[in-house]
DNA sequence: AACTACTCCTGGAGGC
DNA sequence: TGCCTCCAGGAGTAGT
């Protein structure tokens, strides 16, 4: 999926053009996209708000939220009436600019304004849940979530006691969403790179010093990748030319900062991207 | 507690 | 061009 800046970039984009919005019709394509609840009961509801918390983005209206999941291959895309993008973010396939609805468009959203919102996802893994906004805040308390690394409350404090007492190696330890939410395969690597770590030093080993790196570096990539826009263009493989990812999906290519060839290994069943100049594998 | 394997799907890339 | 294999930005479940 989406990881978090992609959502987050989705987020704002459908905040500034939905919120106000009224939703007319509904057609969905692919009935088991719905894990809970009735589609038809947005029929006629006004858009109040976009949230997100971790990798889930909520859409809000004055009869129930629509709670959605992007997985690995979701994408959300509103179209004005005569076709032009106002806003656009997830799985880069099929491509932003492509004609809608795709033949993986499961479902469509059409606004009082004549605008659609098309939910396309190529692997059929993305799920929505439509429920009472208690119901929802609900569901998200359920799956104990860790904190939000962009919010000012995420602390190195808060990240050691993440990390506190596990024993699993990082790289796993920070793909649990229970530790840290939102981060996803591309941006833990992208941190452990940018903190000269080793993906599989052990989560509960690190001292303040390498806690305090480790903090900086994630806030470091997420915000850099919400500014920047590099969330909305990101294909999941580094484009020649482009500082961003340094390491994810480079391997073979010199590490932007010393030079040595990026080497992937698989680590917790995932591919992971690092330098191992960089990023020594010695412990303490 | 934590590891692995497996599941849900299709598309794109690379080898031949 | 076509066929084949492998891999993939997530996460839940089951078995060890």
């Amino acid at each position: 999926m989406p990881e978090l800046p992609e959502v987050e970039t989705l987020r704002r984009g459908l905040a500034e053009h939905l919120v106000g919005r009224r939703i007319v019709t509904v057609e969905l394509r692919l009935p088991k996209l719905v894990a809970e609840g009735r589609l038809e009961e947005l029929e006629g509801a006004t858009v109040t708000g976009v949230r997100r918390r971790a990798k889930h983005l909520l859409i809000d209206t004055d009869r129930a939220t629509l709670l959605v999941h992007l997985k690995l291959a979701g994408q959300i895309a509103l179209r004005r009436a005569d076709g032009a993008s106002l806003a656009v973010g997830g799985h880069p396939v099929p491509r932003f600019d492509a004609p809608l609805p795709h033949r993986s468009t499961h479902l469509i959203l059409g606004l009082d304004d004549g605008s659609r919102l098309y939910l396309t996802d190529i692997r059929h893994f993305a799920r929505v849940w439509v429920l009472p906004a208690a119901d929802a805040e609900a569901r998200l308390a359920a799956l104990g979530l860790g904190p939000e690394p962009l919010d000012p409350a995420f602390t190195p404090r808060v990240l050691a006691e993440a990390l506190a007492g596990r024993r699993r190696p990082l790289k796993p330890t920070l793909l649990d969403q229970t530790r840290v939410a939102g981060l996803g395969n591309i941006y833990v690597d992208e941190a452990l790179w940018r903190a000269r770590l080793a993906p599989t030093l052990s989560a509960g080993d690190l001292d303040t010093e390498r806690v305090e790196r480790l903090h900086a570096a994630i806030r470091a990539v997420l915000h850099h990748a919400v500014t920047e826009g590099v969330a909305q263009v990101l294909d999941g493989r580094a484009a020649p030319g482009t500082s961003f990812p340094a390491v994810h999906g480079r391997e073979g290519q010199p590490c932007p900062r010393c030079g040595e060839p990026v080497r992937k290994a698989r680590i917790g069943g995932r591919g992971t991207y690092t330098c191992p100049s960089c990023q020594p594998v010695e412990h303490t």
